[in-house]
DNA sequence: CTTGTTTCATAACAATGTTACGAAACAAGG
DNA sequence: CCTTGTTTCGTAACATTGTTATGAAACAAG
């Protein structure tokens, strides 16, 4: 009575396939280039298969830059040894690693050109590891003992309003990025220390 | 010889009223929401319009940022008078309410969703201010005498960074972002202290 | 082999940036 | 006053893209 009928081809393994073929894409050409019907034919599928499987090209973006956060996030956890310096240092480098990727994830959001937005919990997630060397610091009494989430979150906002200001090419032509961004990385020392 | 034709309407009036146009619209819908036959339409002309008195839609857009950073940059001029913490306060207050254009400024640049990039200078010009209240911190021996210009965009970076997870609603969803940006200038002024 | 059911690719649809075409508007000359 | 010539700009066609609807493909059961 349940006559198995088409078999089925929209499967997780295309759903993989789709994901990793659409982060290649806005890499080599950034996220206004890609179309459904470009993603489709690199997977050898049809648009059909975004509908199914994601929904539409919002949920399929969105998918793909959770995955990037989750990426993210694993960069900050092996960099996590190397307390908040290391953290800091590993935020910039990976997203110049990843400069595409990066600009969805954080300009997409910001610019709400399509709705790309984060999975909240996706995105509080990568933080974790900033908060807890905060906390560590404060333990060990290094850091002032402000509320940890809140010196973490103004930490995060220096790296990141720095790394954006630069990706964007927001600013002065000839600034020094990396001496600006190694210098924020000391002064944020500095002002939070104990 | 030079019949005058028919009578010039795309004058230099009407590239002011699309421009404002345009910035409502983005102020009320978003820049996604933001279509050139809905531009026209607003400012009682056609779509050529667009095209004869800016060449299109992305430079459009650019036109109306572009004009967002020099309010901006009028807005720190006249904060300028309040140092360092007046123009951080400044910049958060401007951001607030200016929040669709001040997300097409930078989360447009960022995202590259359509070609909406400041021109440069005026991007620029929008960091003079603080570049002076820099030098002049420093001037006065209360800053550290790093290149004035990498402490600016160091500075910025903060606070543009900051702002920007806060519009984009990139962060843990209890955040007190006012409270994290004002404990973050007070960071940025100790860590750069002299 | 037919039938029935599920799945998915193709094709139609709507919206939008862009471009091409031709009508509108006006001055000069008859 | 009408015709002609030239410039300007609104309308309509075009191409692209996200989305939806339709019908063919694929397979199991009888």
């Amino acid at each position: 009575m349940d006559p198995m009928a088409r078999p089925v081809v929209h499967t997780d393994s295309l759903r993989q396939e789709l994901l990793a073929v659409t982060a290649d894409l806005v890499d080599r050409d950034g996220p206004a280039r890609v179309t459904l019907r470009d993603v489709a034919a690199a997977a050898r599928t049809s648009t059909t298969a975004v509908y199914s499987l994601f929904g539409g090209k919002s949920q399929l973006l969105t998918a793909v830059v959770d995955d990037g956060f989750r990426s993210f996030h694993e960069s900050q956890v092996a960099a996590a040894p190397g307390g908040l310096q290391g953290l800091g240092v590993a935020y910039r480098t990976w997203a110049l690693e990843h400069q595409a990727l990066y600009r969805l994830m954080f300009g997409g959001a910001l610019a709400a050109y399509v709705d790309c937005q984060p999975s909240p919990d996706v995105a509080a997630d990568a933080m974790v590891p900033l908060i807890n060397a905060v906390a560590a610091a404060q333990s060990a009494g290094t850091l002032l003992p402000a509320p940890a989430e809140m010196v973490a979150v103004a930490i995060w906002g220096q790296v990141h309003g720095l790394v954006s200001l630069e990706l964007a090419q927001v600013g002065p032509p000839d600034a020094d990025w990396a001496a600006a961004y190694n210098a924020a990385l000391d002064a944020v020392g500095r002002g939070w220390a104990a």
